[in-house]
DNA sequence: CTGAAAGCGCTTACAG
DNA sequence: CTGAAAGCGCTTACAG
């Protein structure tokens, strides 16, 4: 009630300085002697003083905030994985003395919405922002690089002539793909499904693109009946197994599912019909979520390091914003295969 | 890179008025005639523009952000509980057209990391805060509330002079302990020990006062051996249990968990000995965790209504942030008994 | 109904 | 090394 209304004004008159110098003082201004410097630091100590940071951000500082965009329809709260890439951002930028403004996108084709989120960056409340769950091409989004904000977006790749303000981190998921099959080829499998993810998203595609490349390397079929639609989400995993199973009489012996969460939604399904895993399909996932361990069976996964990657998006992104780089950026992501319960040999 | 260089002075000339009638407008004046209205909007409209926050702001307008800060020392990406009031926080205050800042306090005790909450708020970056978390007093929070800022504080009770900018957030844990002995008392257990949370919690505290009573209620003997400590953590439950077992020869038959993560801890630990659950040993949780449905026993547990909580508590501090109220608020959480796999009858 | 003007709390050339 | 002054982009009494 009190302190709270001191500024730089009155801290310059209690410091005997004028607030240009107290200014100098709070931004580390070099040309201020060491005595002077003290004598005010001392009084900003004593009076709890905190520069107002909109007037900081009108007279040109930086607002030190990046905006997190999930574009996610379903229940963001559910997923394990949304929660750890929330949390993951965060903590980096705080090491960078950054906040995070995180805003949850339900769809992204609401004009409200969009508008709501263009809003955000207009309204300079935040310096750059970074963009989960889109789609490879998202229009608002491109919009929004060509005003000139420095943005982030998971799971996409450089165009030839990259915006100097894109930033982008890809999966490989080609290789994922690659060890999901050679795994499941060399535990005996042949008949090998797919339950893909969203198609409009650049892992979607990739994913299977993989998928297909992989099987062709293994010299293994691909049947179009076990290819299965689906959109990342437990649901569709679970329907694509219902839709399978009364439609098909033969069935495949393993199924590669586009991420974990769609992989216990397949599992789920295949328990109803009484199929168990692996004893009568094995089950491969995709991203080692954190229910993945856990999971009964323990699923066999293709693990990617979301951490590392949000680590390095968010000090990328914090580093273009502060403009000490121009070059482009784009993050590879790595993935592994990790070994559980849900696969057999046949 | 153009738009977004338009300022109110800007849209003023194009639309033939004064600055003060573009901001008459853009703040819904009633004294603005439909027609100028219009003329104003399609401008703004056509430029895309957007005020700039941080000159709202300084011109006494609310910046329209509140603070979410958790104050937890584990890996807060790790449990979903904290992913779920995340979102809840940040969806709720969406809806009444306010961000959220989220922060996380690893250490409540480090003077840099308190500084640095008493920062966001000084420096007016946010109009409110809603802590999680915090032990059942916090000298920085009081601080806060003393300055006059609003804020959220979940699980704490009201004193008896309740300052009309703290609004809190209390469990009826007396009502699940009693519901969880009842229903153990039920199925013949007469040896219930408990695992306690973090006593320096308000919720720390109350469980284990509900646990008491509600054993002297139904005429049953607290062990004092089976009153076993814990803090909220899963690691806590397992080494709960790590510890009994290699002292007591004499076990109980039946375990109340301080909540869900510690419950899961125990029953590691529980394997880890070759003891089953429920057959060995009975297990109840508190809170009902994302994962405690698909857990393996499926845990048996209090059900705490938590998003509802919050959606509560993020409603009354935007209330709050916009003085339309003065009366002090104190939010009751019900819970409810939630019957799965890991209790058995004896 | 509407404009000119003051003011919000900072930062940063500018001048000395 | 340091202060006076302009300026950032708004809002809102004030006066008409």
């Amino acid at each position: 009630m009190k302190k709270a209304d001191i500024n730089s004004t009155e801290i310059a008159r209690l410091a005997g300085v004028s607030r240009s110098t107290v200014s100098r003082v709070i931004n580390n201004y070099s040309n201020v002697p060491a005595e002077t410097r003290e004598k005010v630091l001392k009084v900003i100590q004593q009076y709890n003083y905190f520069p107002n940071v909109s007037a900081q951000v009108l007279a040109g500082k930086r607002a030190r905030t990046i905006g997190l965009f999930l574009i996610e329809q379903g229940n963001v709260s559910g997923d394990m994985l949304t929660n750890m890439l929330i949390v993951s951002v965060i903590e980096h930028a705080s090491e960078h003395g950054y906040y995070v403004l995180t805003h949850i996108i339900r769809d992204a084709k609401d004009t409200e919405m969009i508008k709501n989120v263009k809003e955000i960056f207009f309204q300079r409340r935040i310096d750059g922002g970074i963009f989960i769950g889109a789609a490879s091409h998202e229009p608002f989004i491109e919009e929004l690089i060509d005003e000139g904000f420095v943005i982030g977006i998971v799971d996409q790749t450089l165009s030839d002539h990259p915006e100097p303000n894109r930033i982008v981190s890809k999966y490989n998921n080609d290789s994922g793909m690659k060890q999901a099959v050679a795994y499941l080829a060399g535990l005996g499998h042949a008949r090998i499904g797919v339950i893909n993810g969203d198609m409009n998203r650049l892992s979607g595609q990739t994913k299977y693109e993989g998928y297909q490349t992989a099987m062709r390397m293994c010299g293994l079929q691909v049947n179009p009946n076990w290819v299965l639609d689906g959109d990342f989400h437990e649901n569709s995993g679970y329907m694509a197994i219902q839709k399978l199973i009364s439609q098909e009489a033969d069935l495949p012996t393993a199924i590669i599912a586009a991420n974990d969460s769609v992989a216990f939604g397949a599992i789920r399904a295949l328990k109803e019909h009484n199929l168990r895993v692996p004893e009568d399909l094995s089950i491969i996932g995709f991203d080692d979520h954190a229910m993945s361990e856990k999971h009964h069976p323990a699923l066999t996964t293709i693990r990617v390091d979301f951490s590392d990657m949000l680590k390095r998006m968010t000090t990328y992104l914090i580093t273009k914003i502060e403009q000490k780089t121009l070059d482009t950026k784009e993050i590879t992501v790595d993935c592994s295969l990790v070994v559980r319960e849900s696969c057999r040999r046949i």
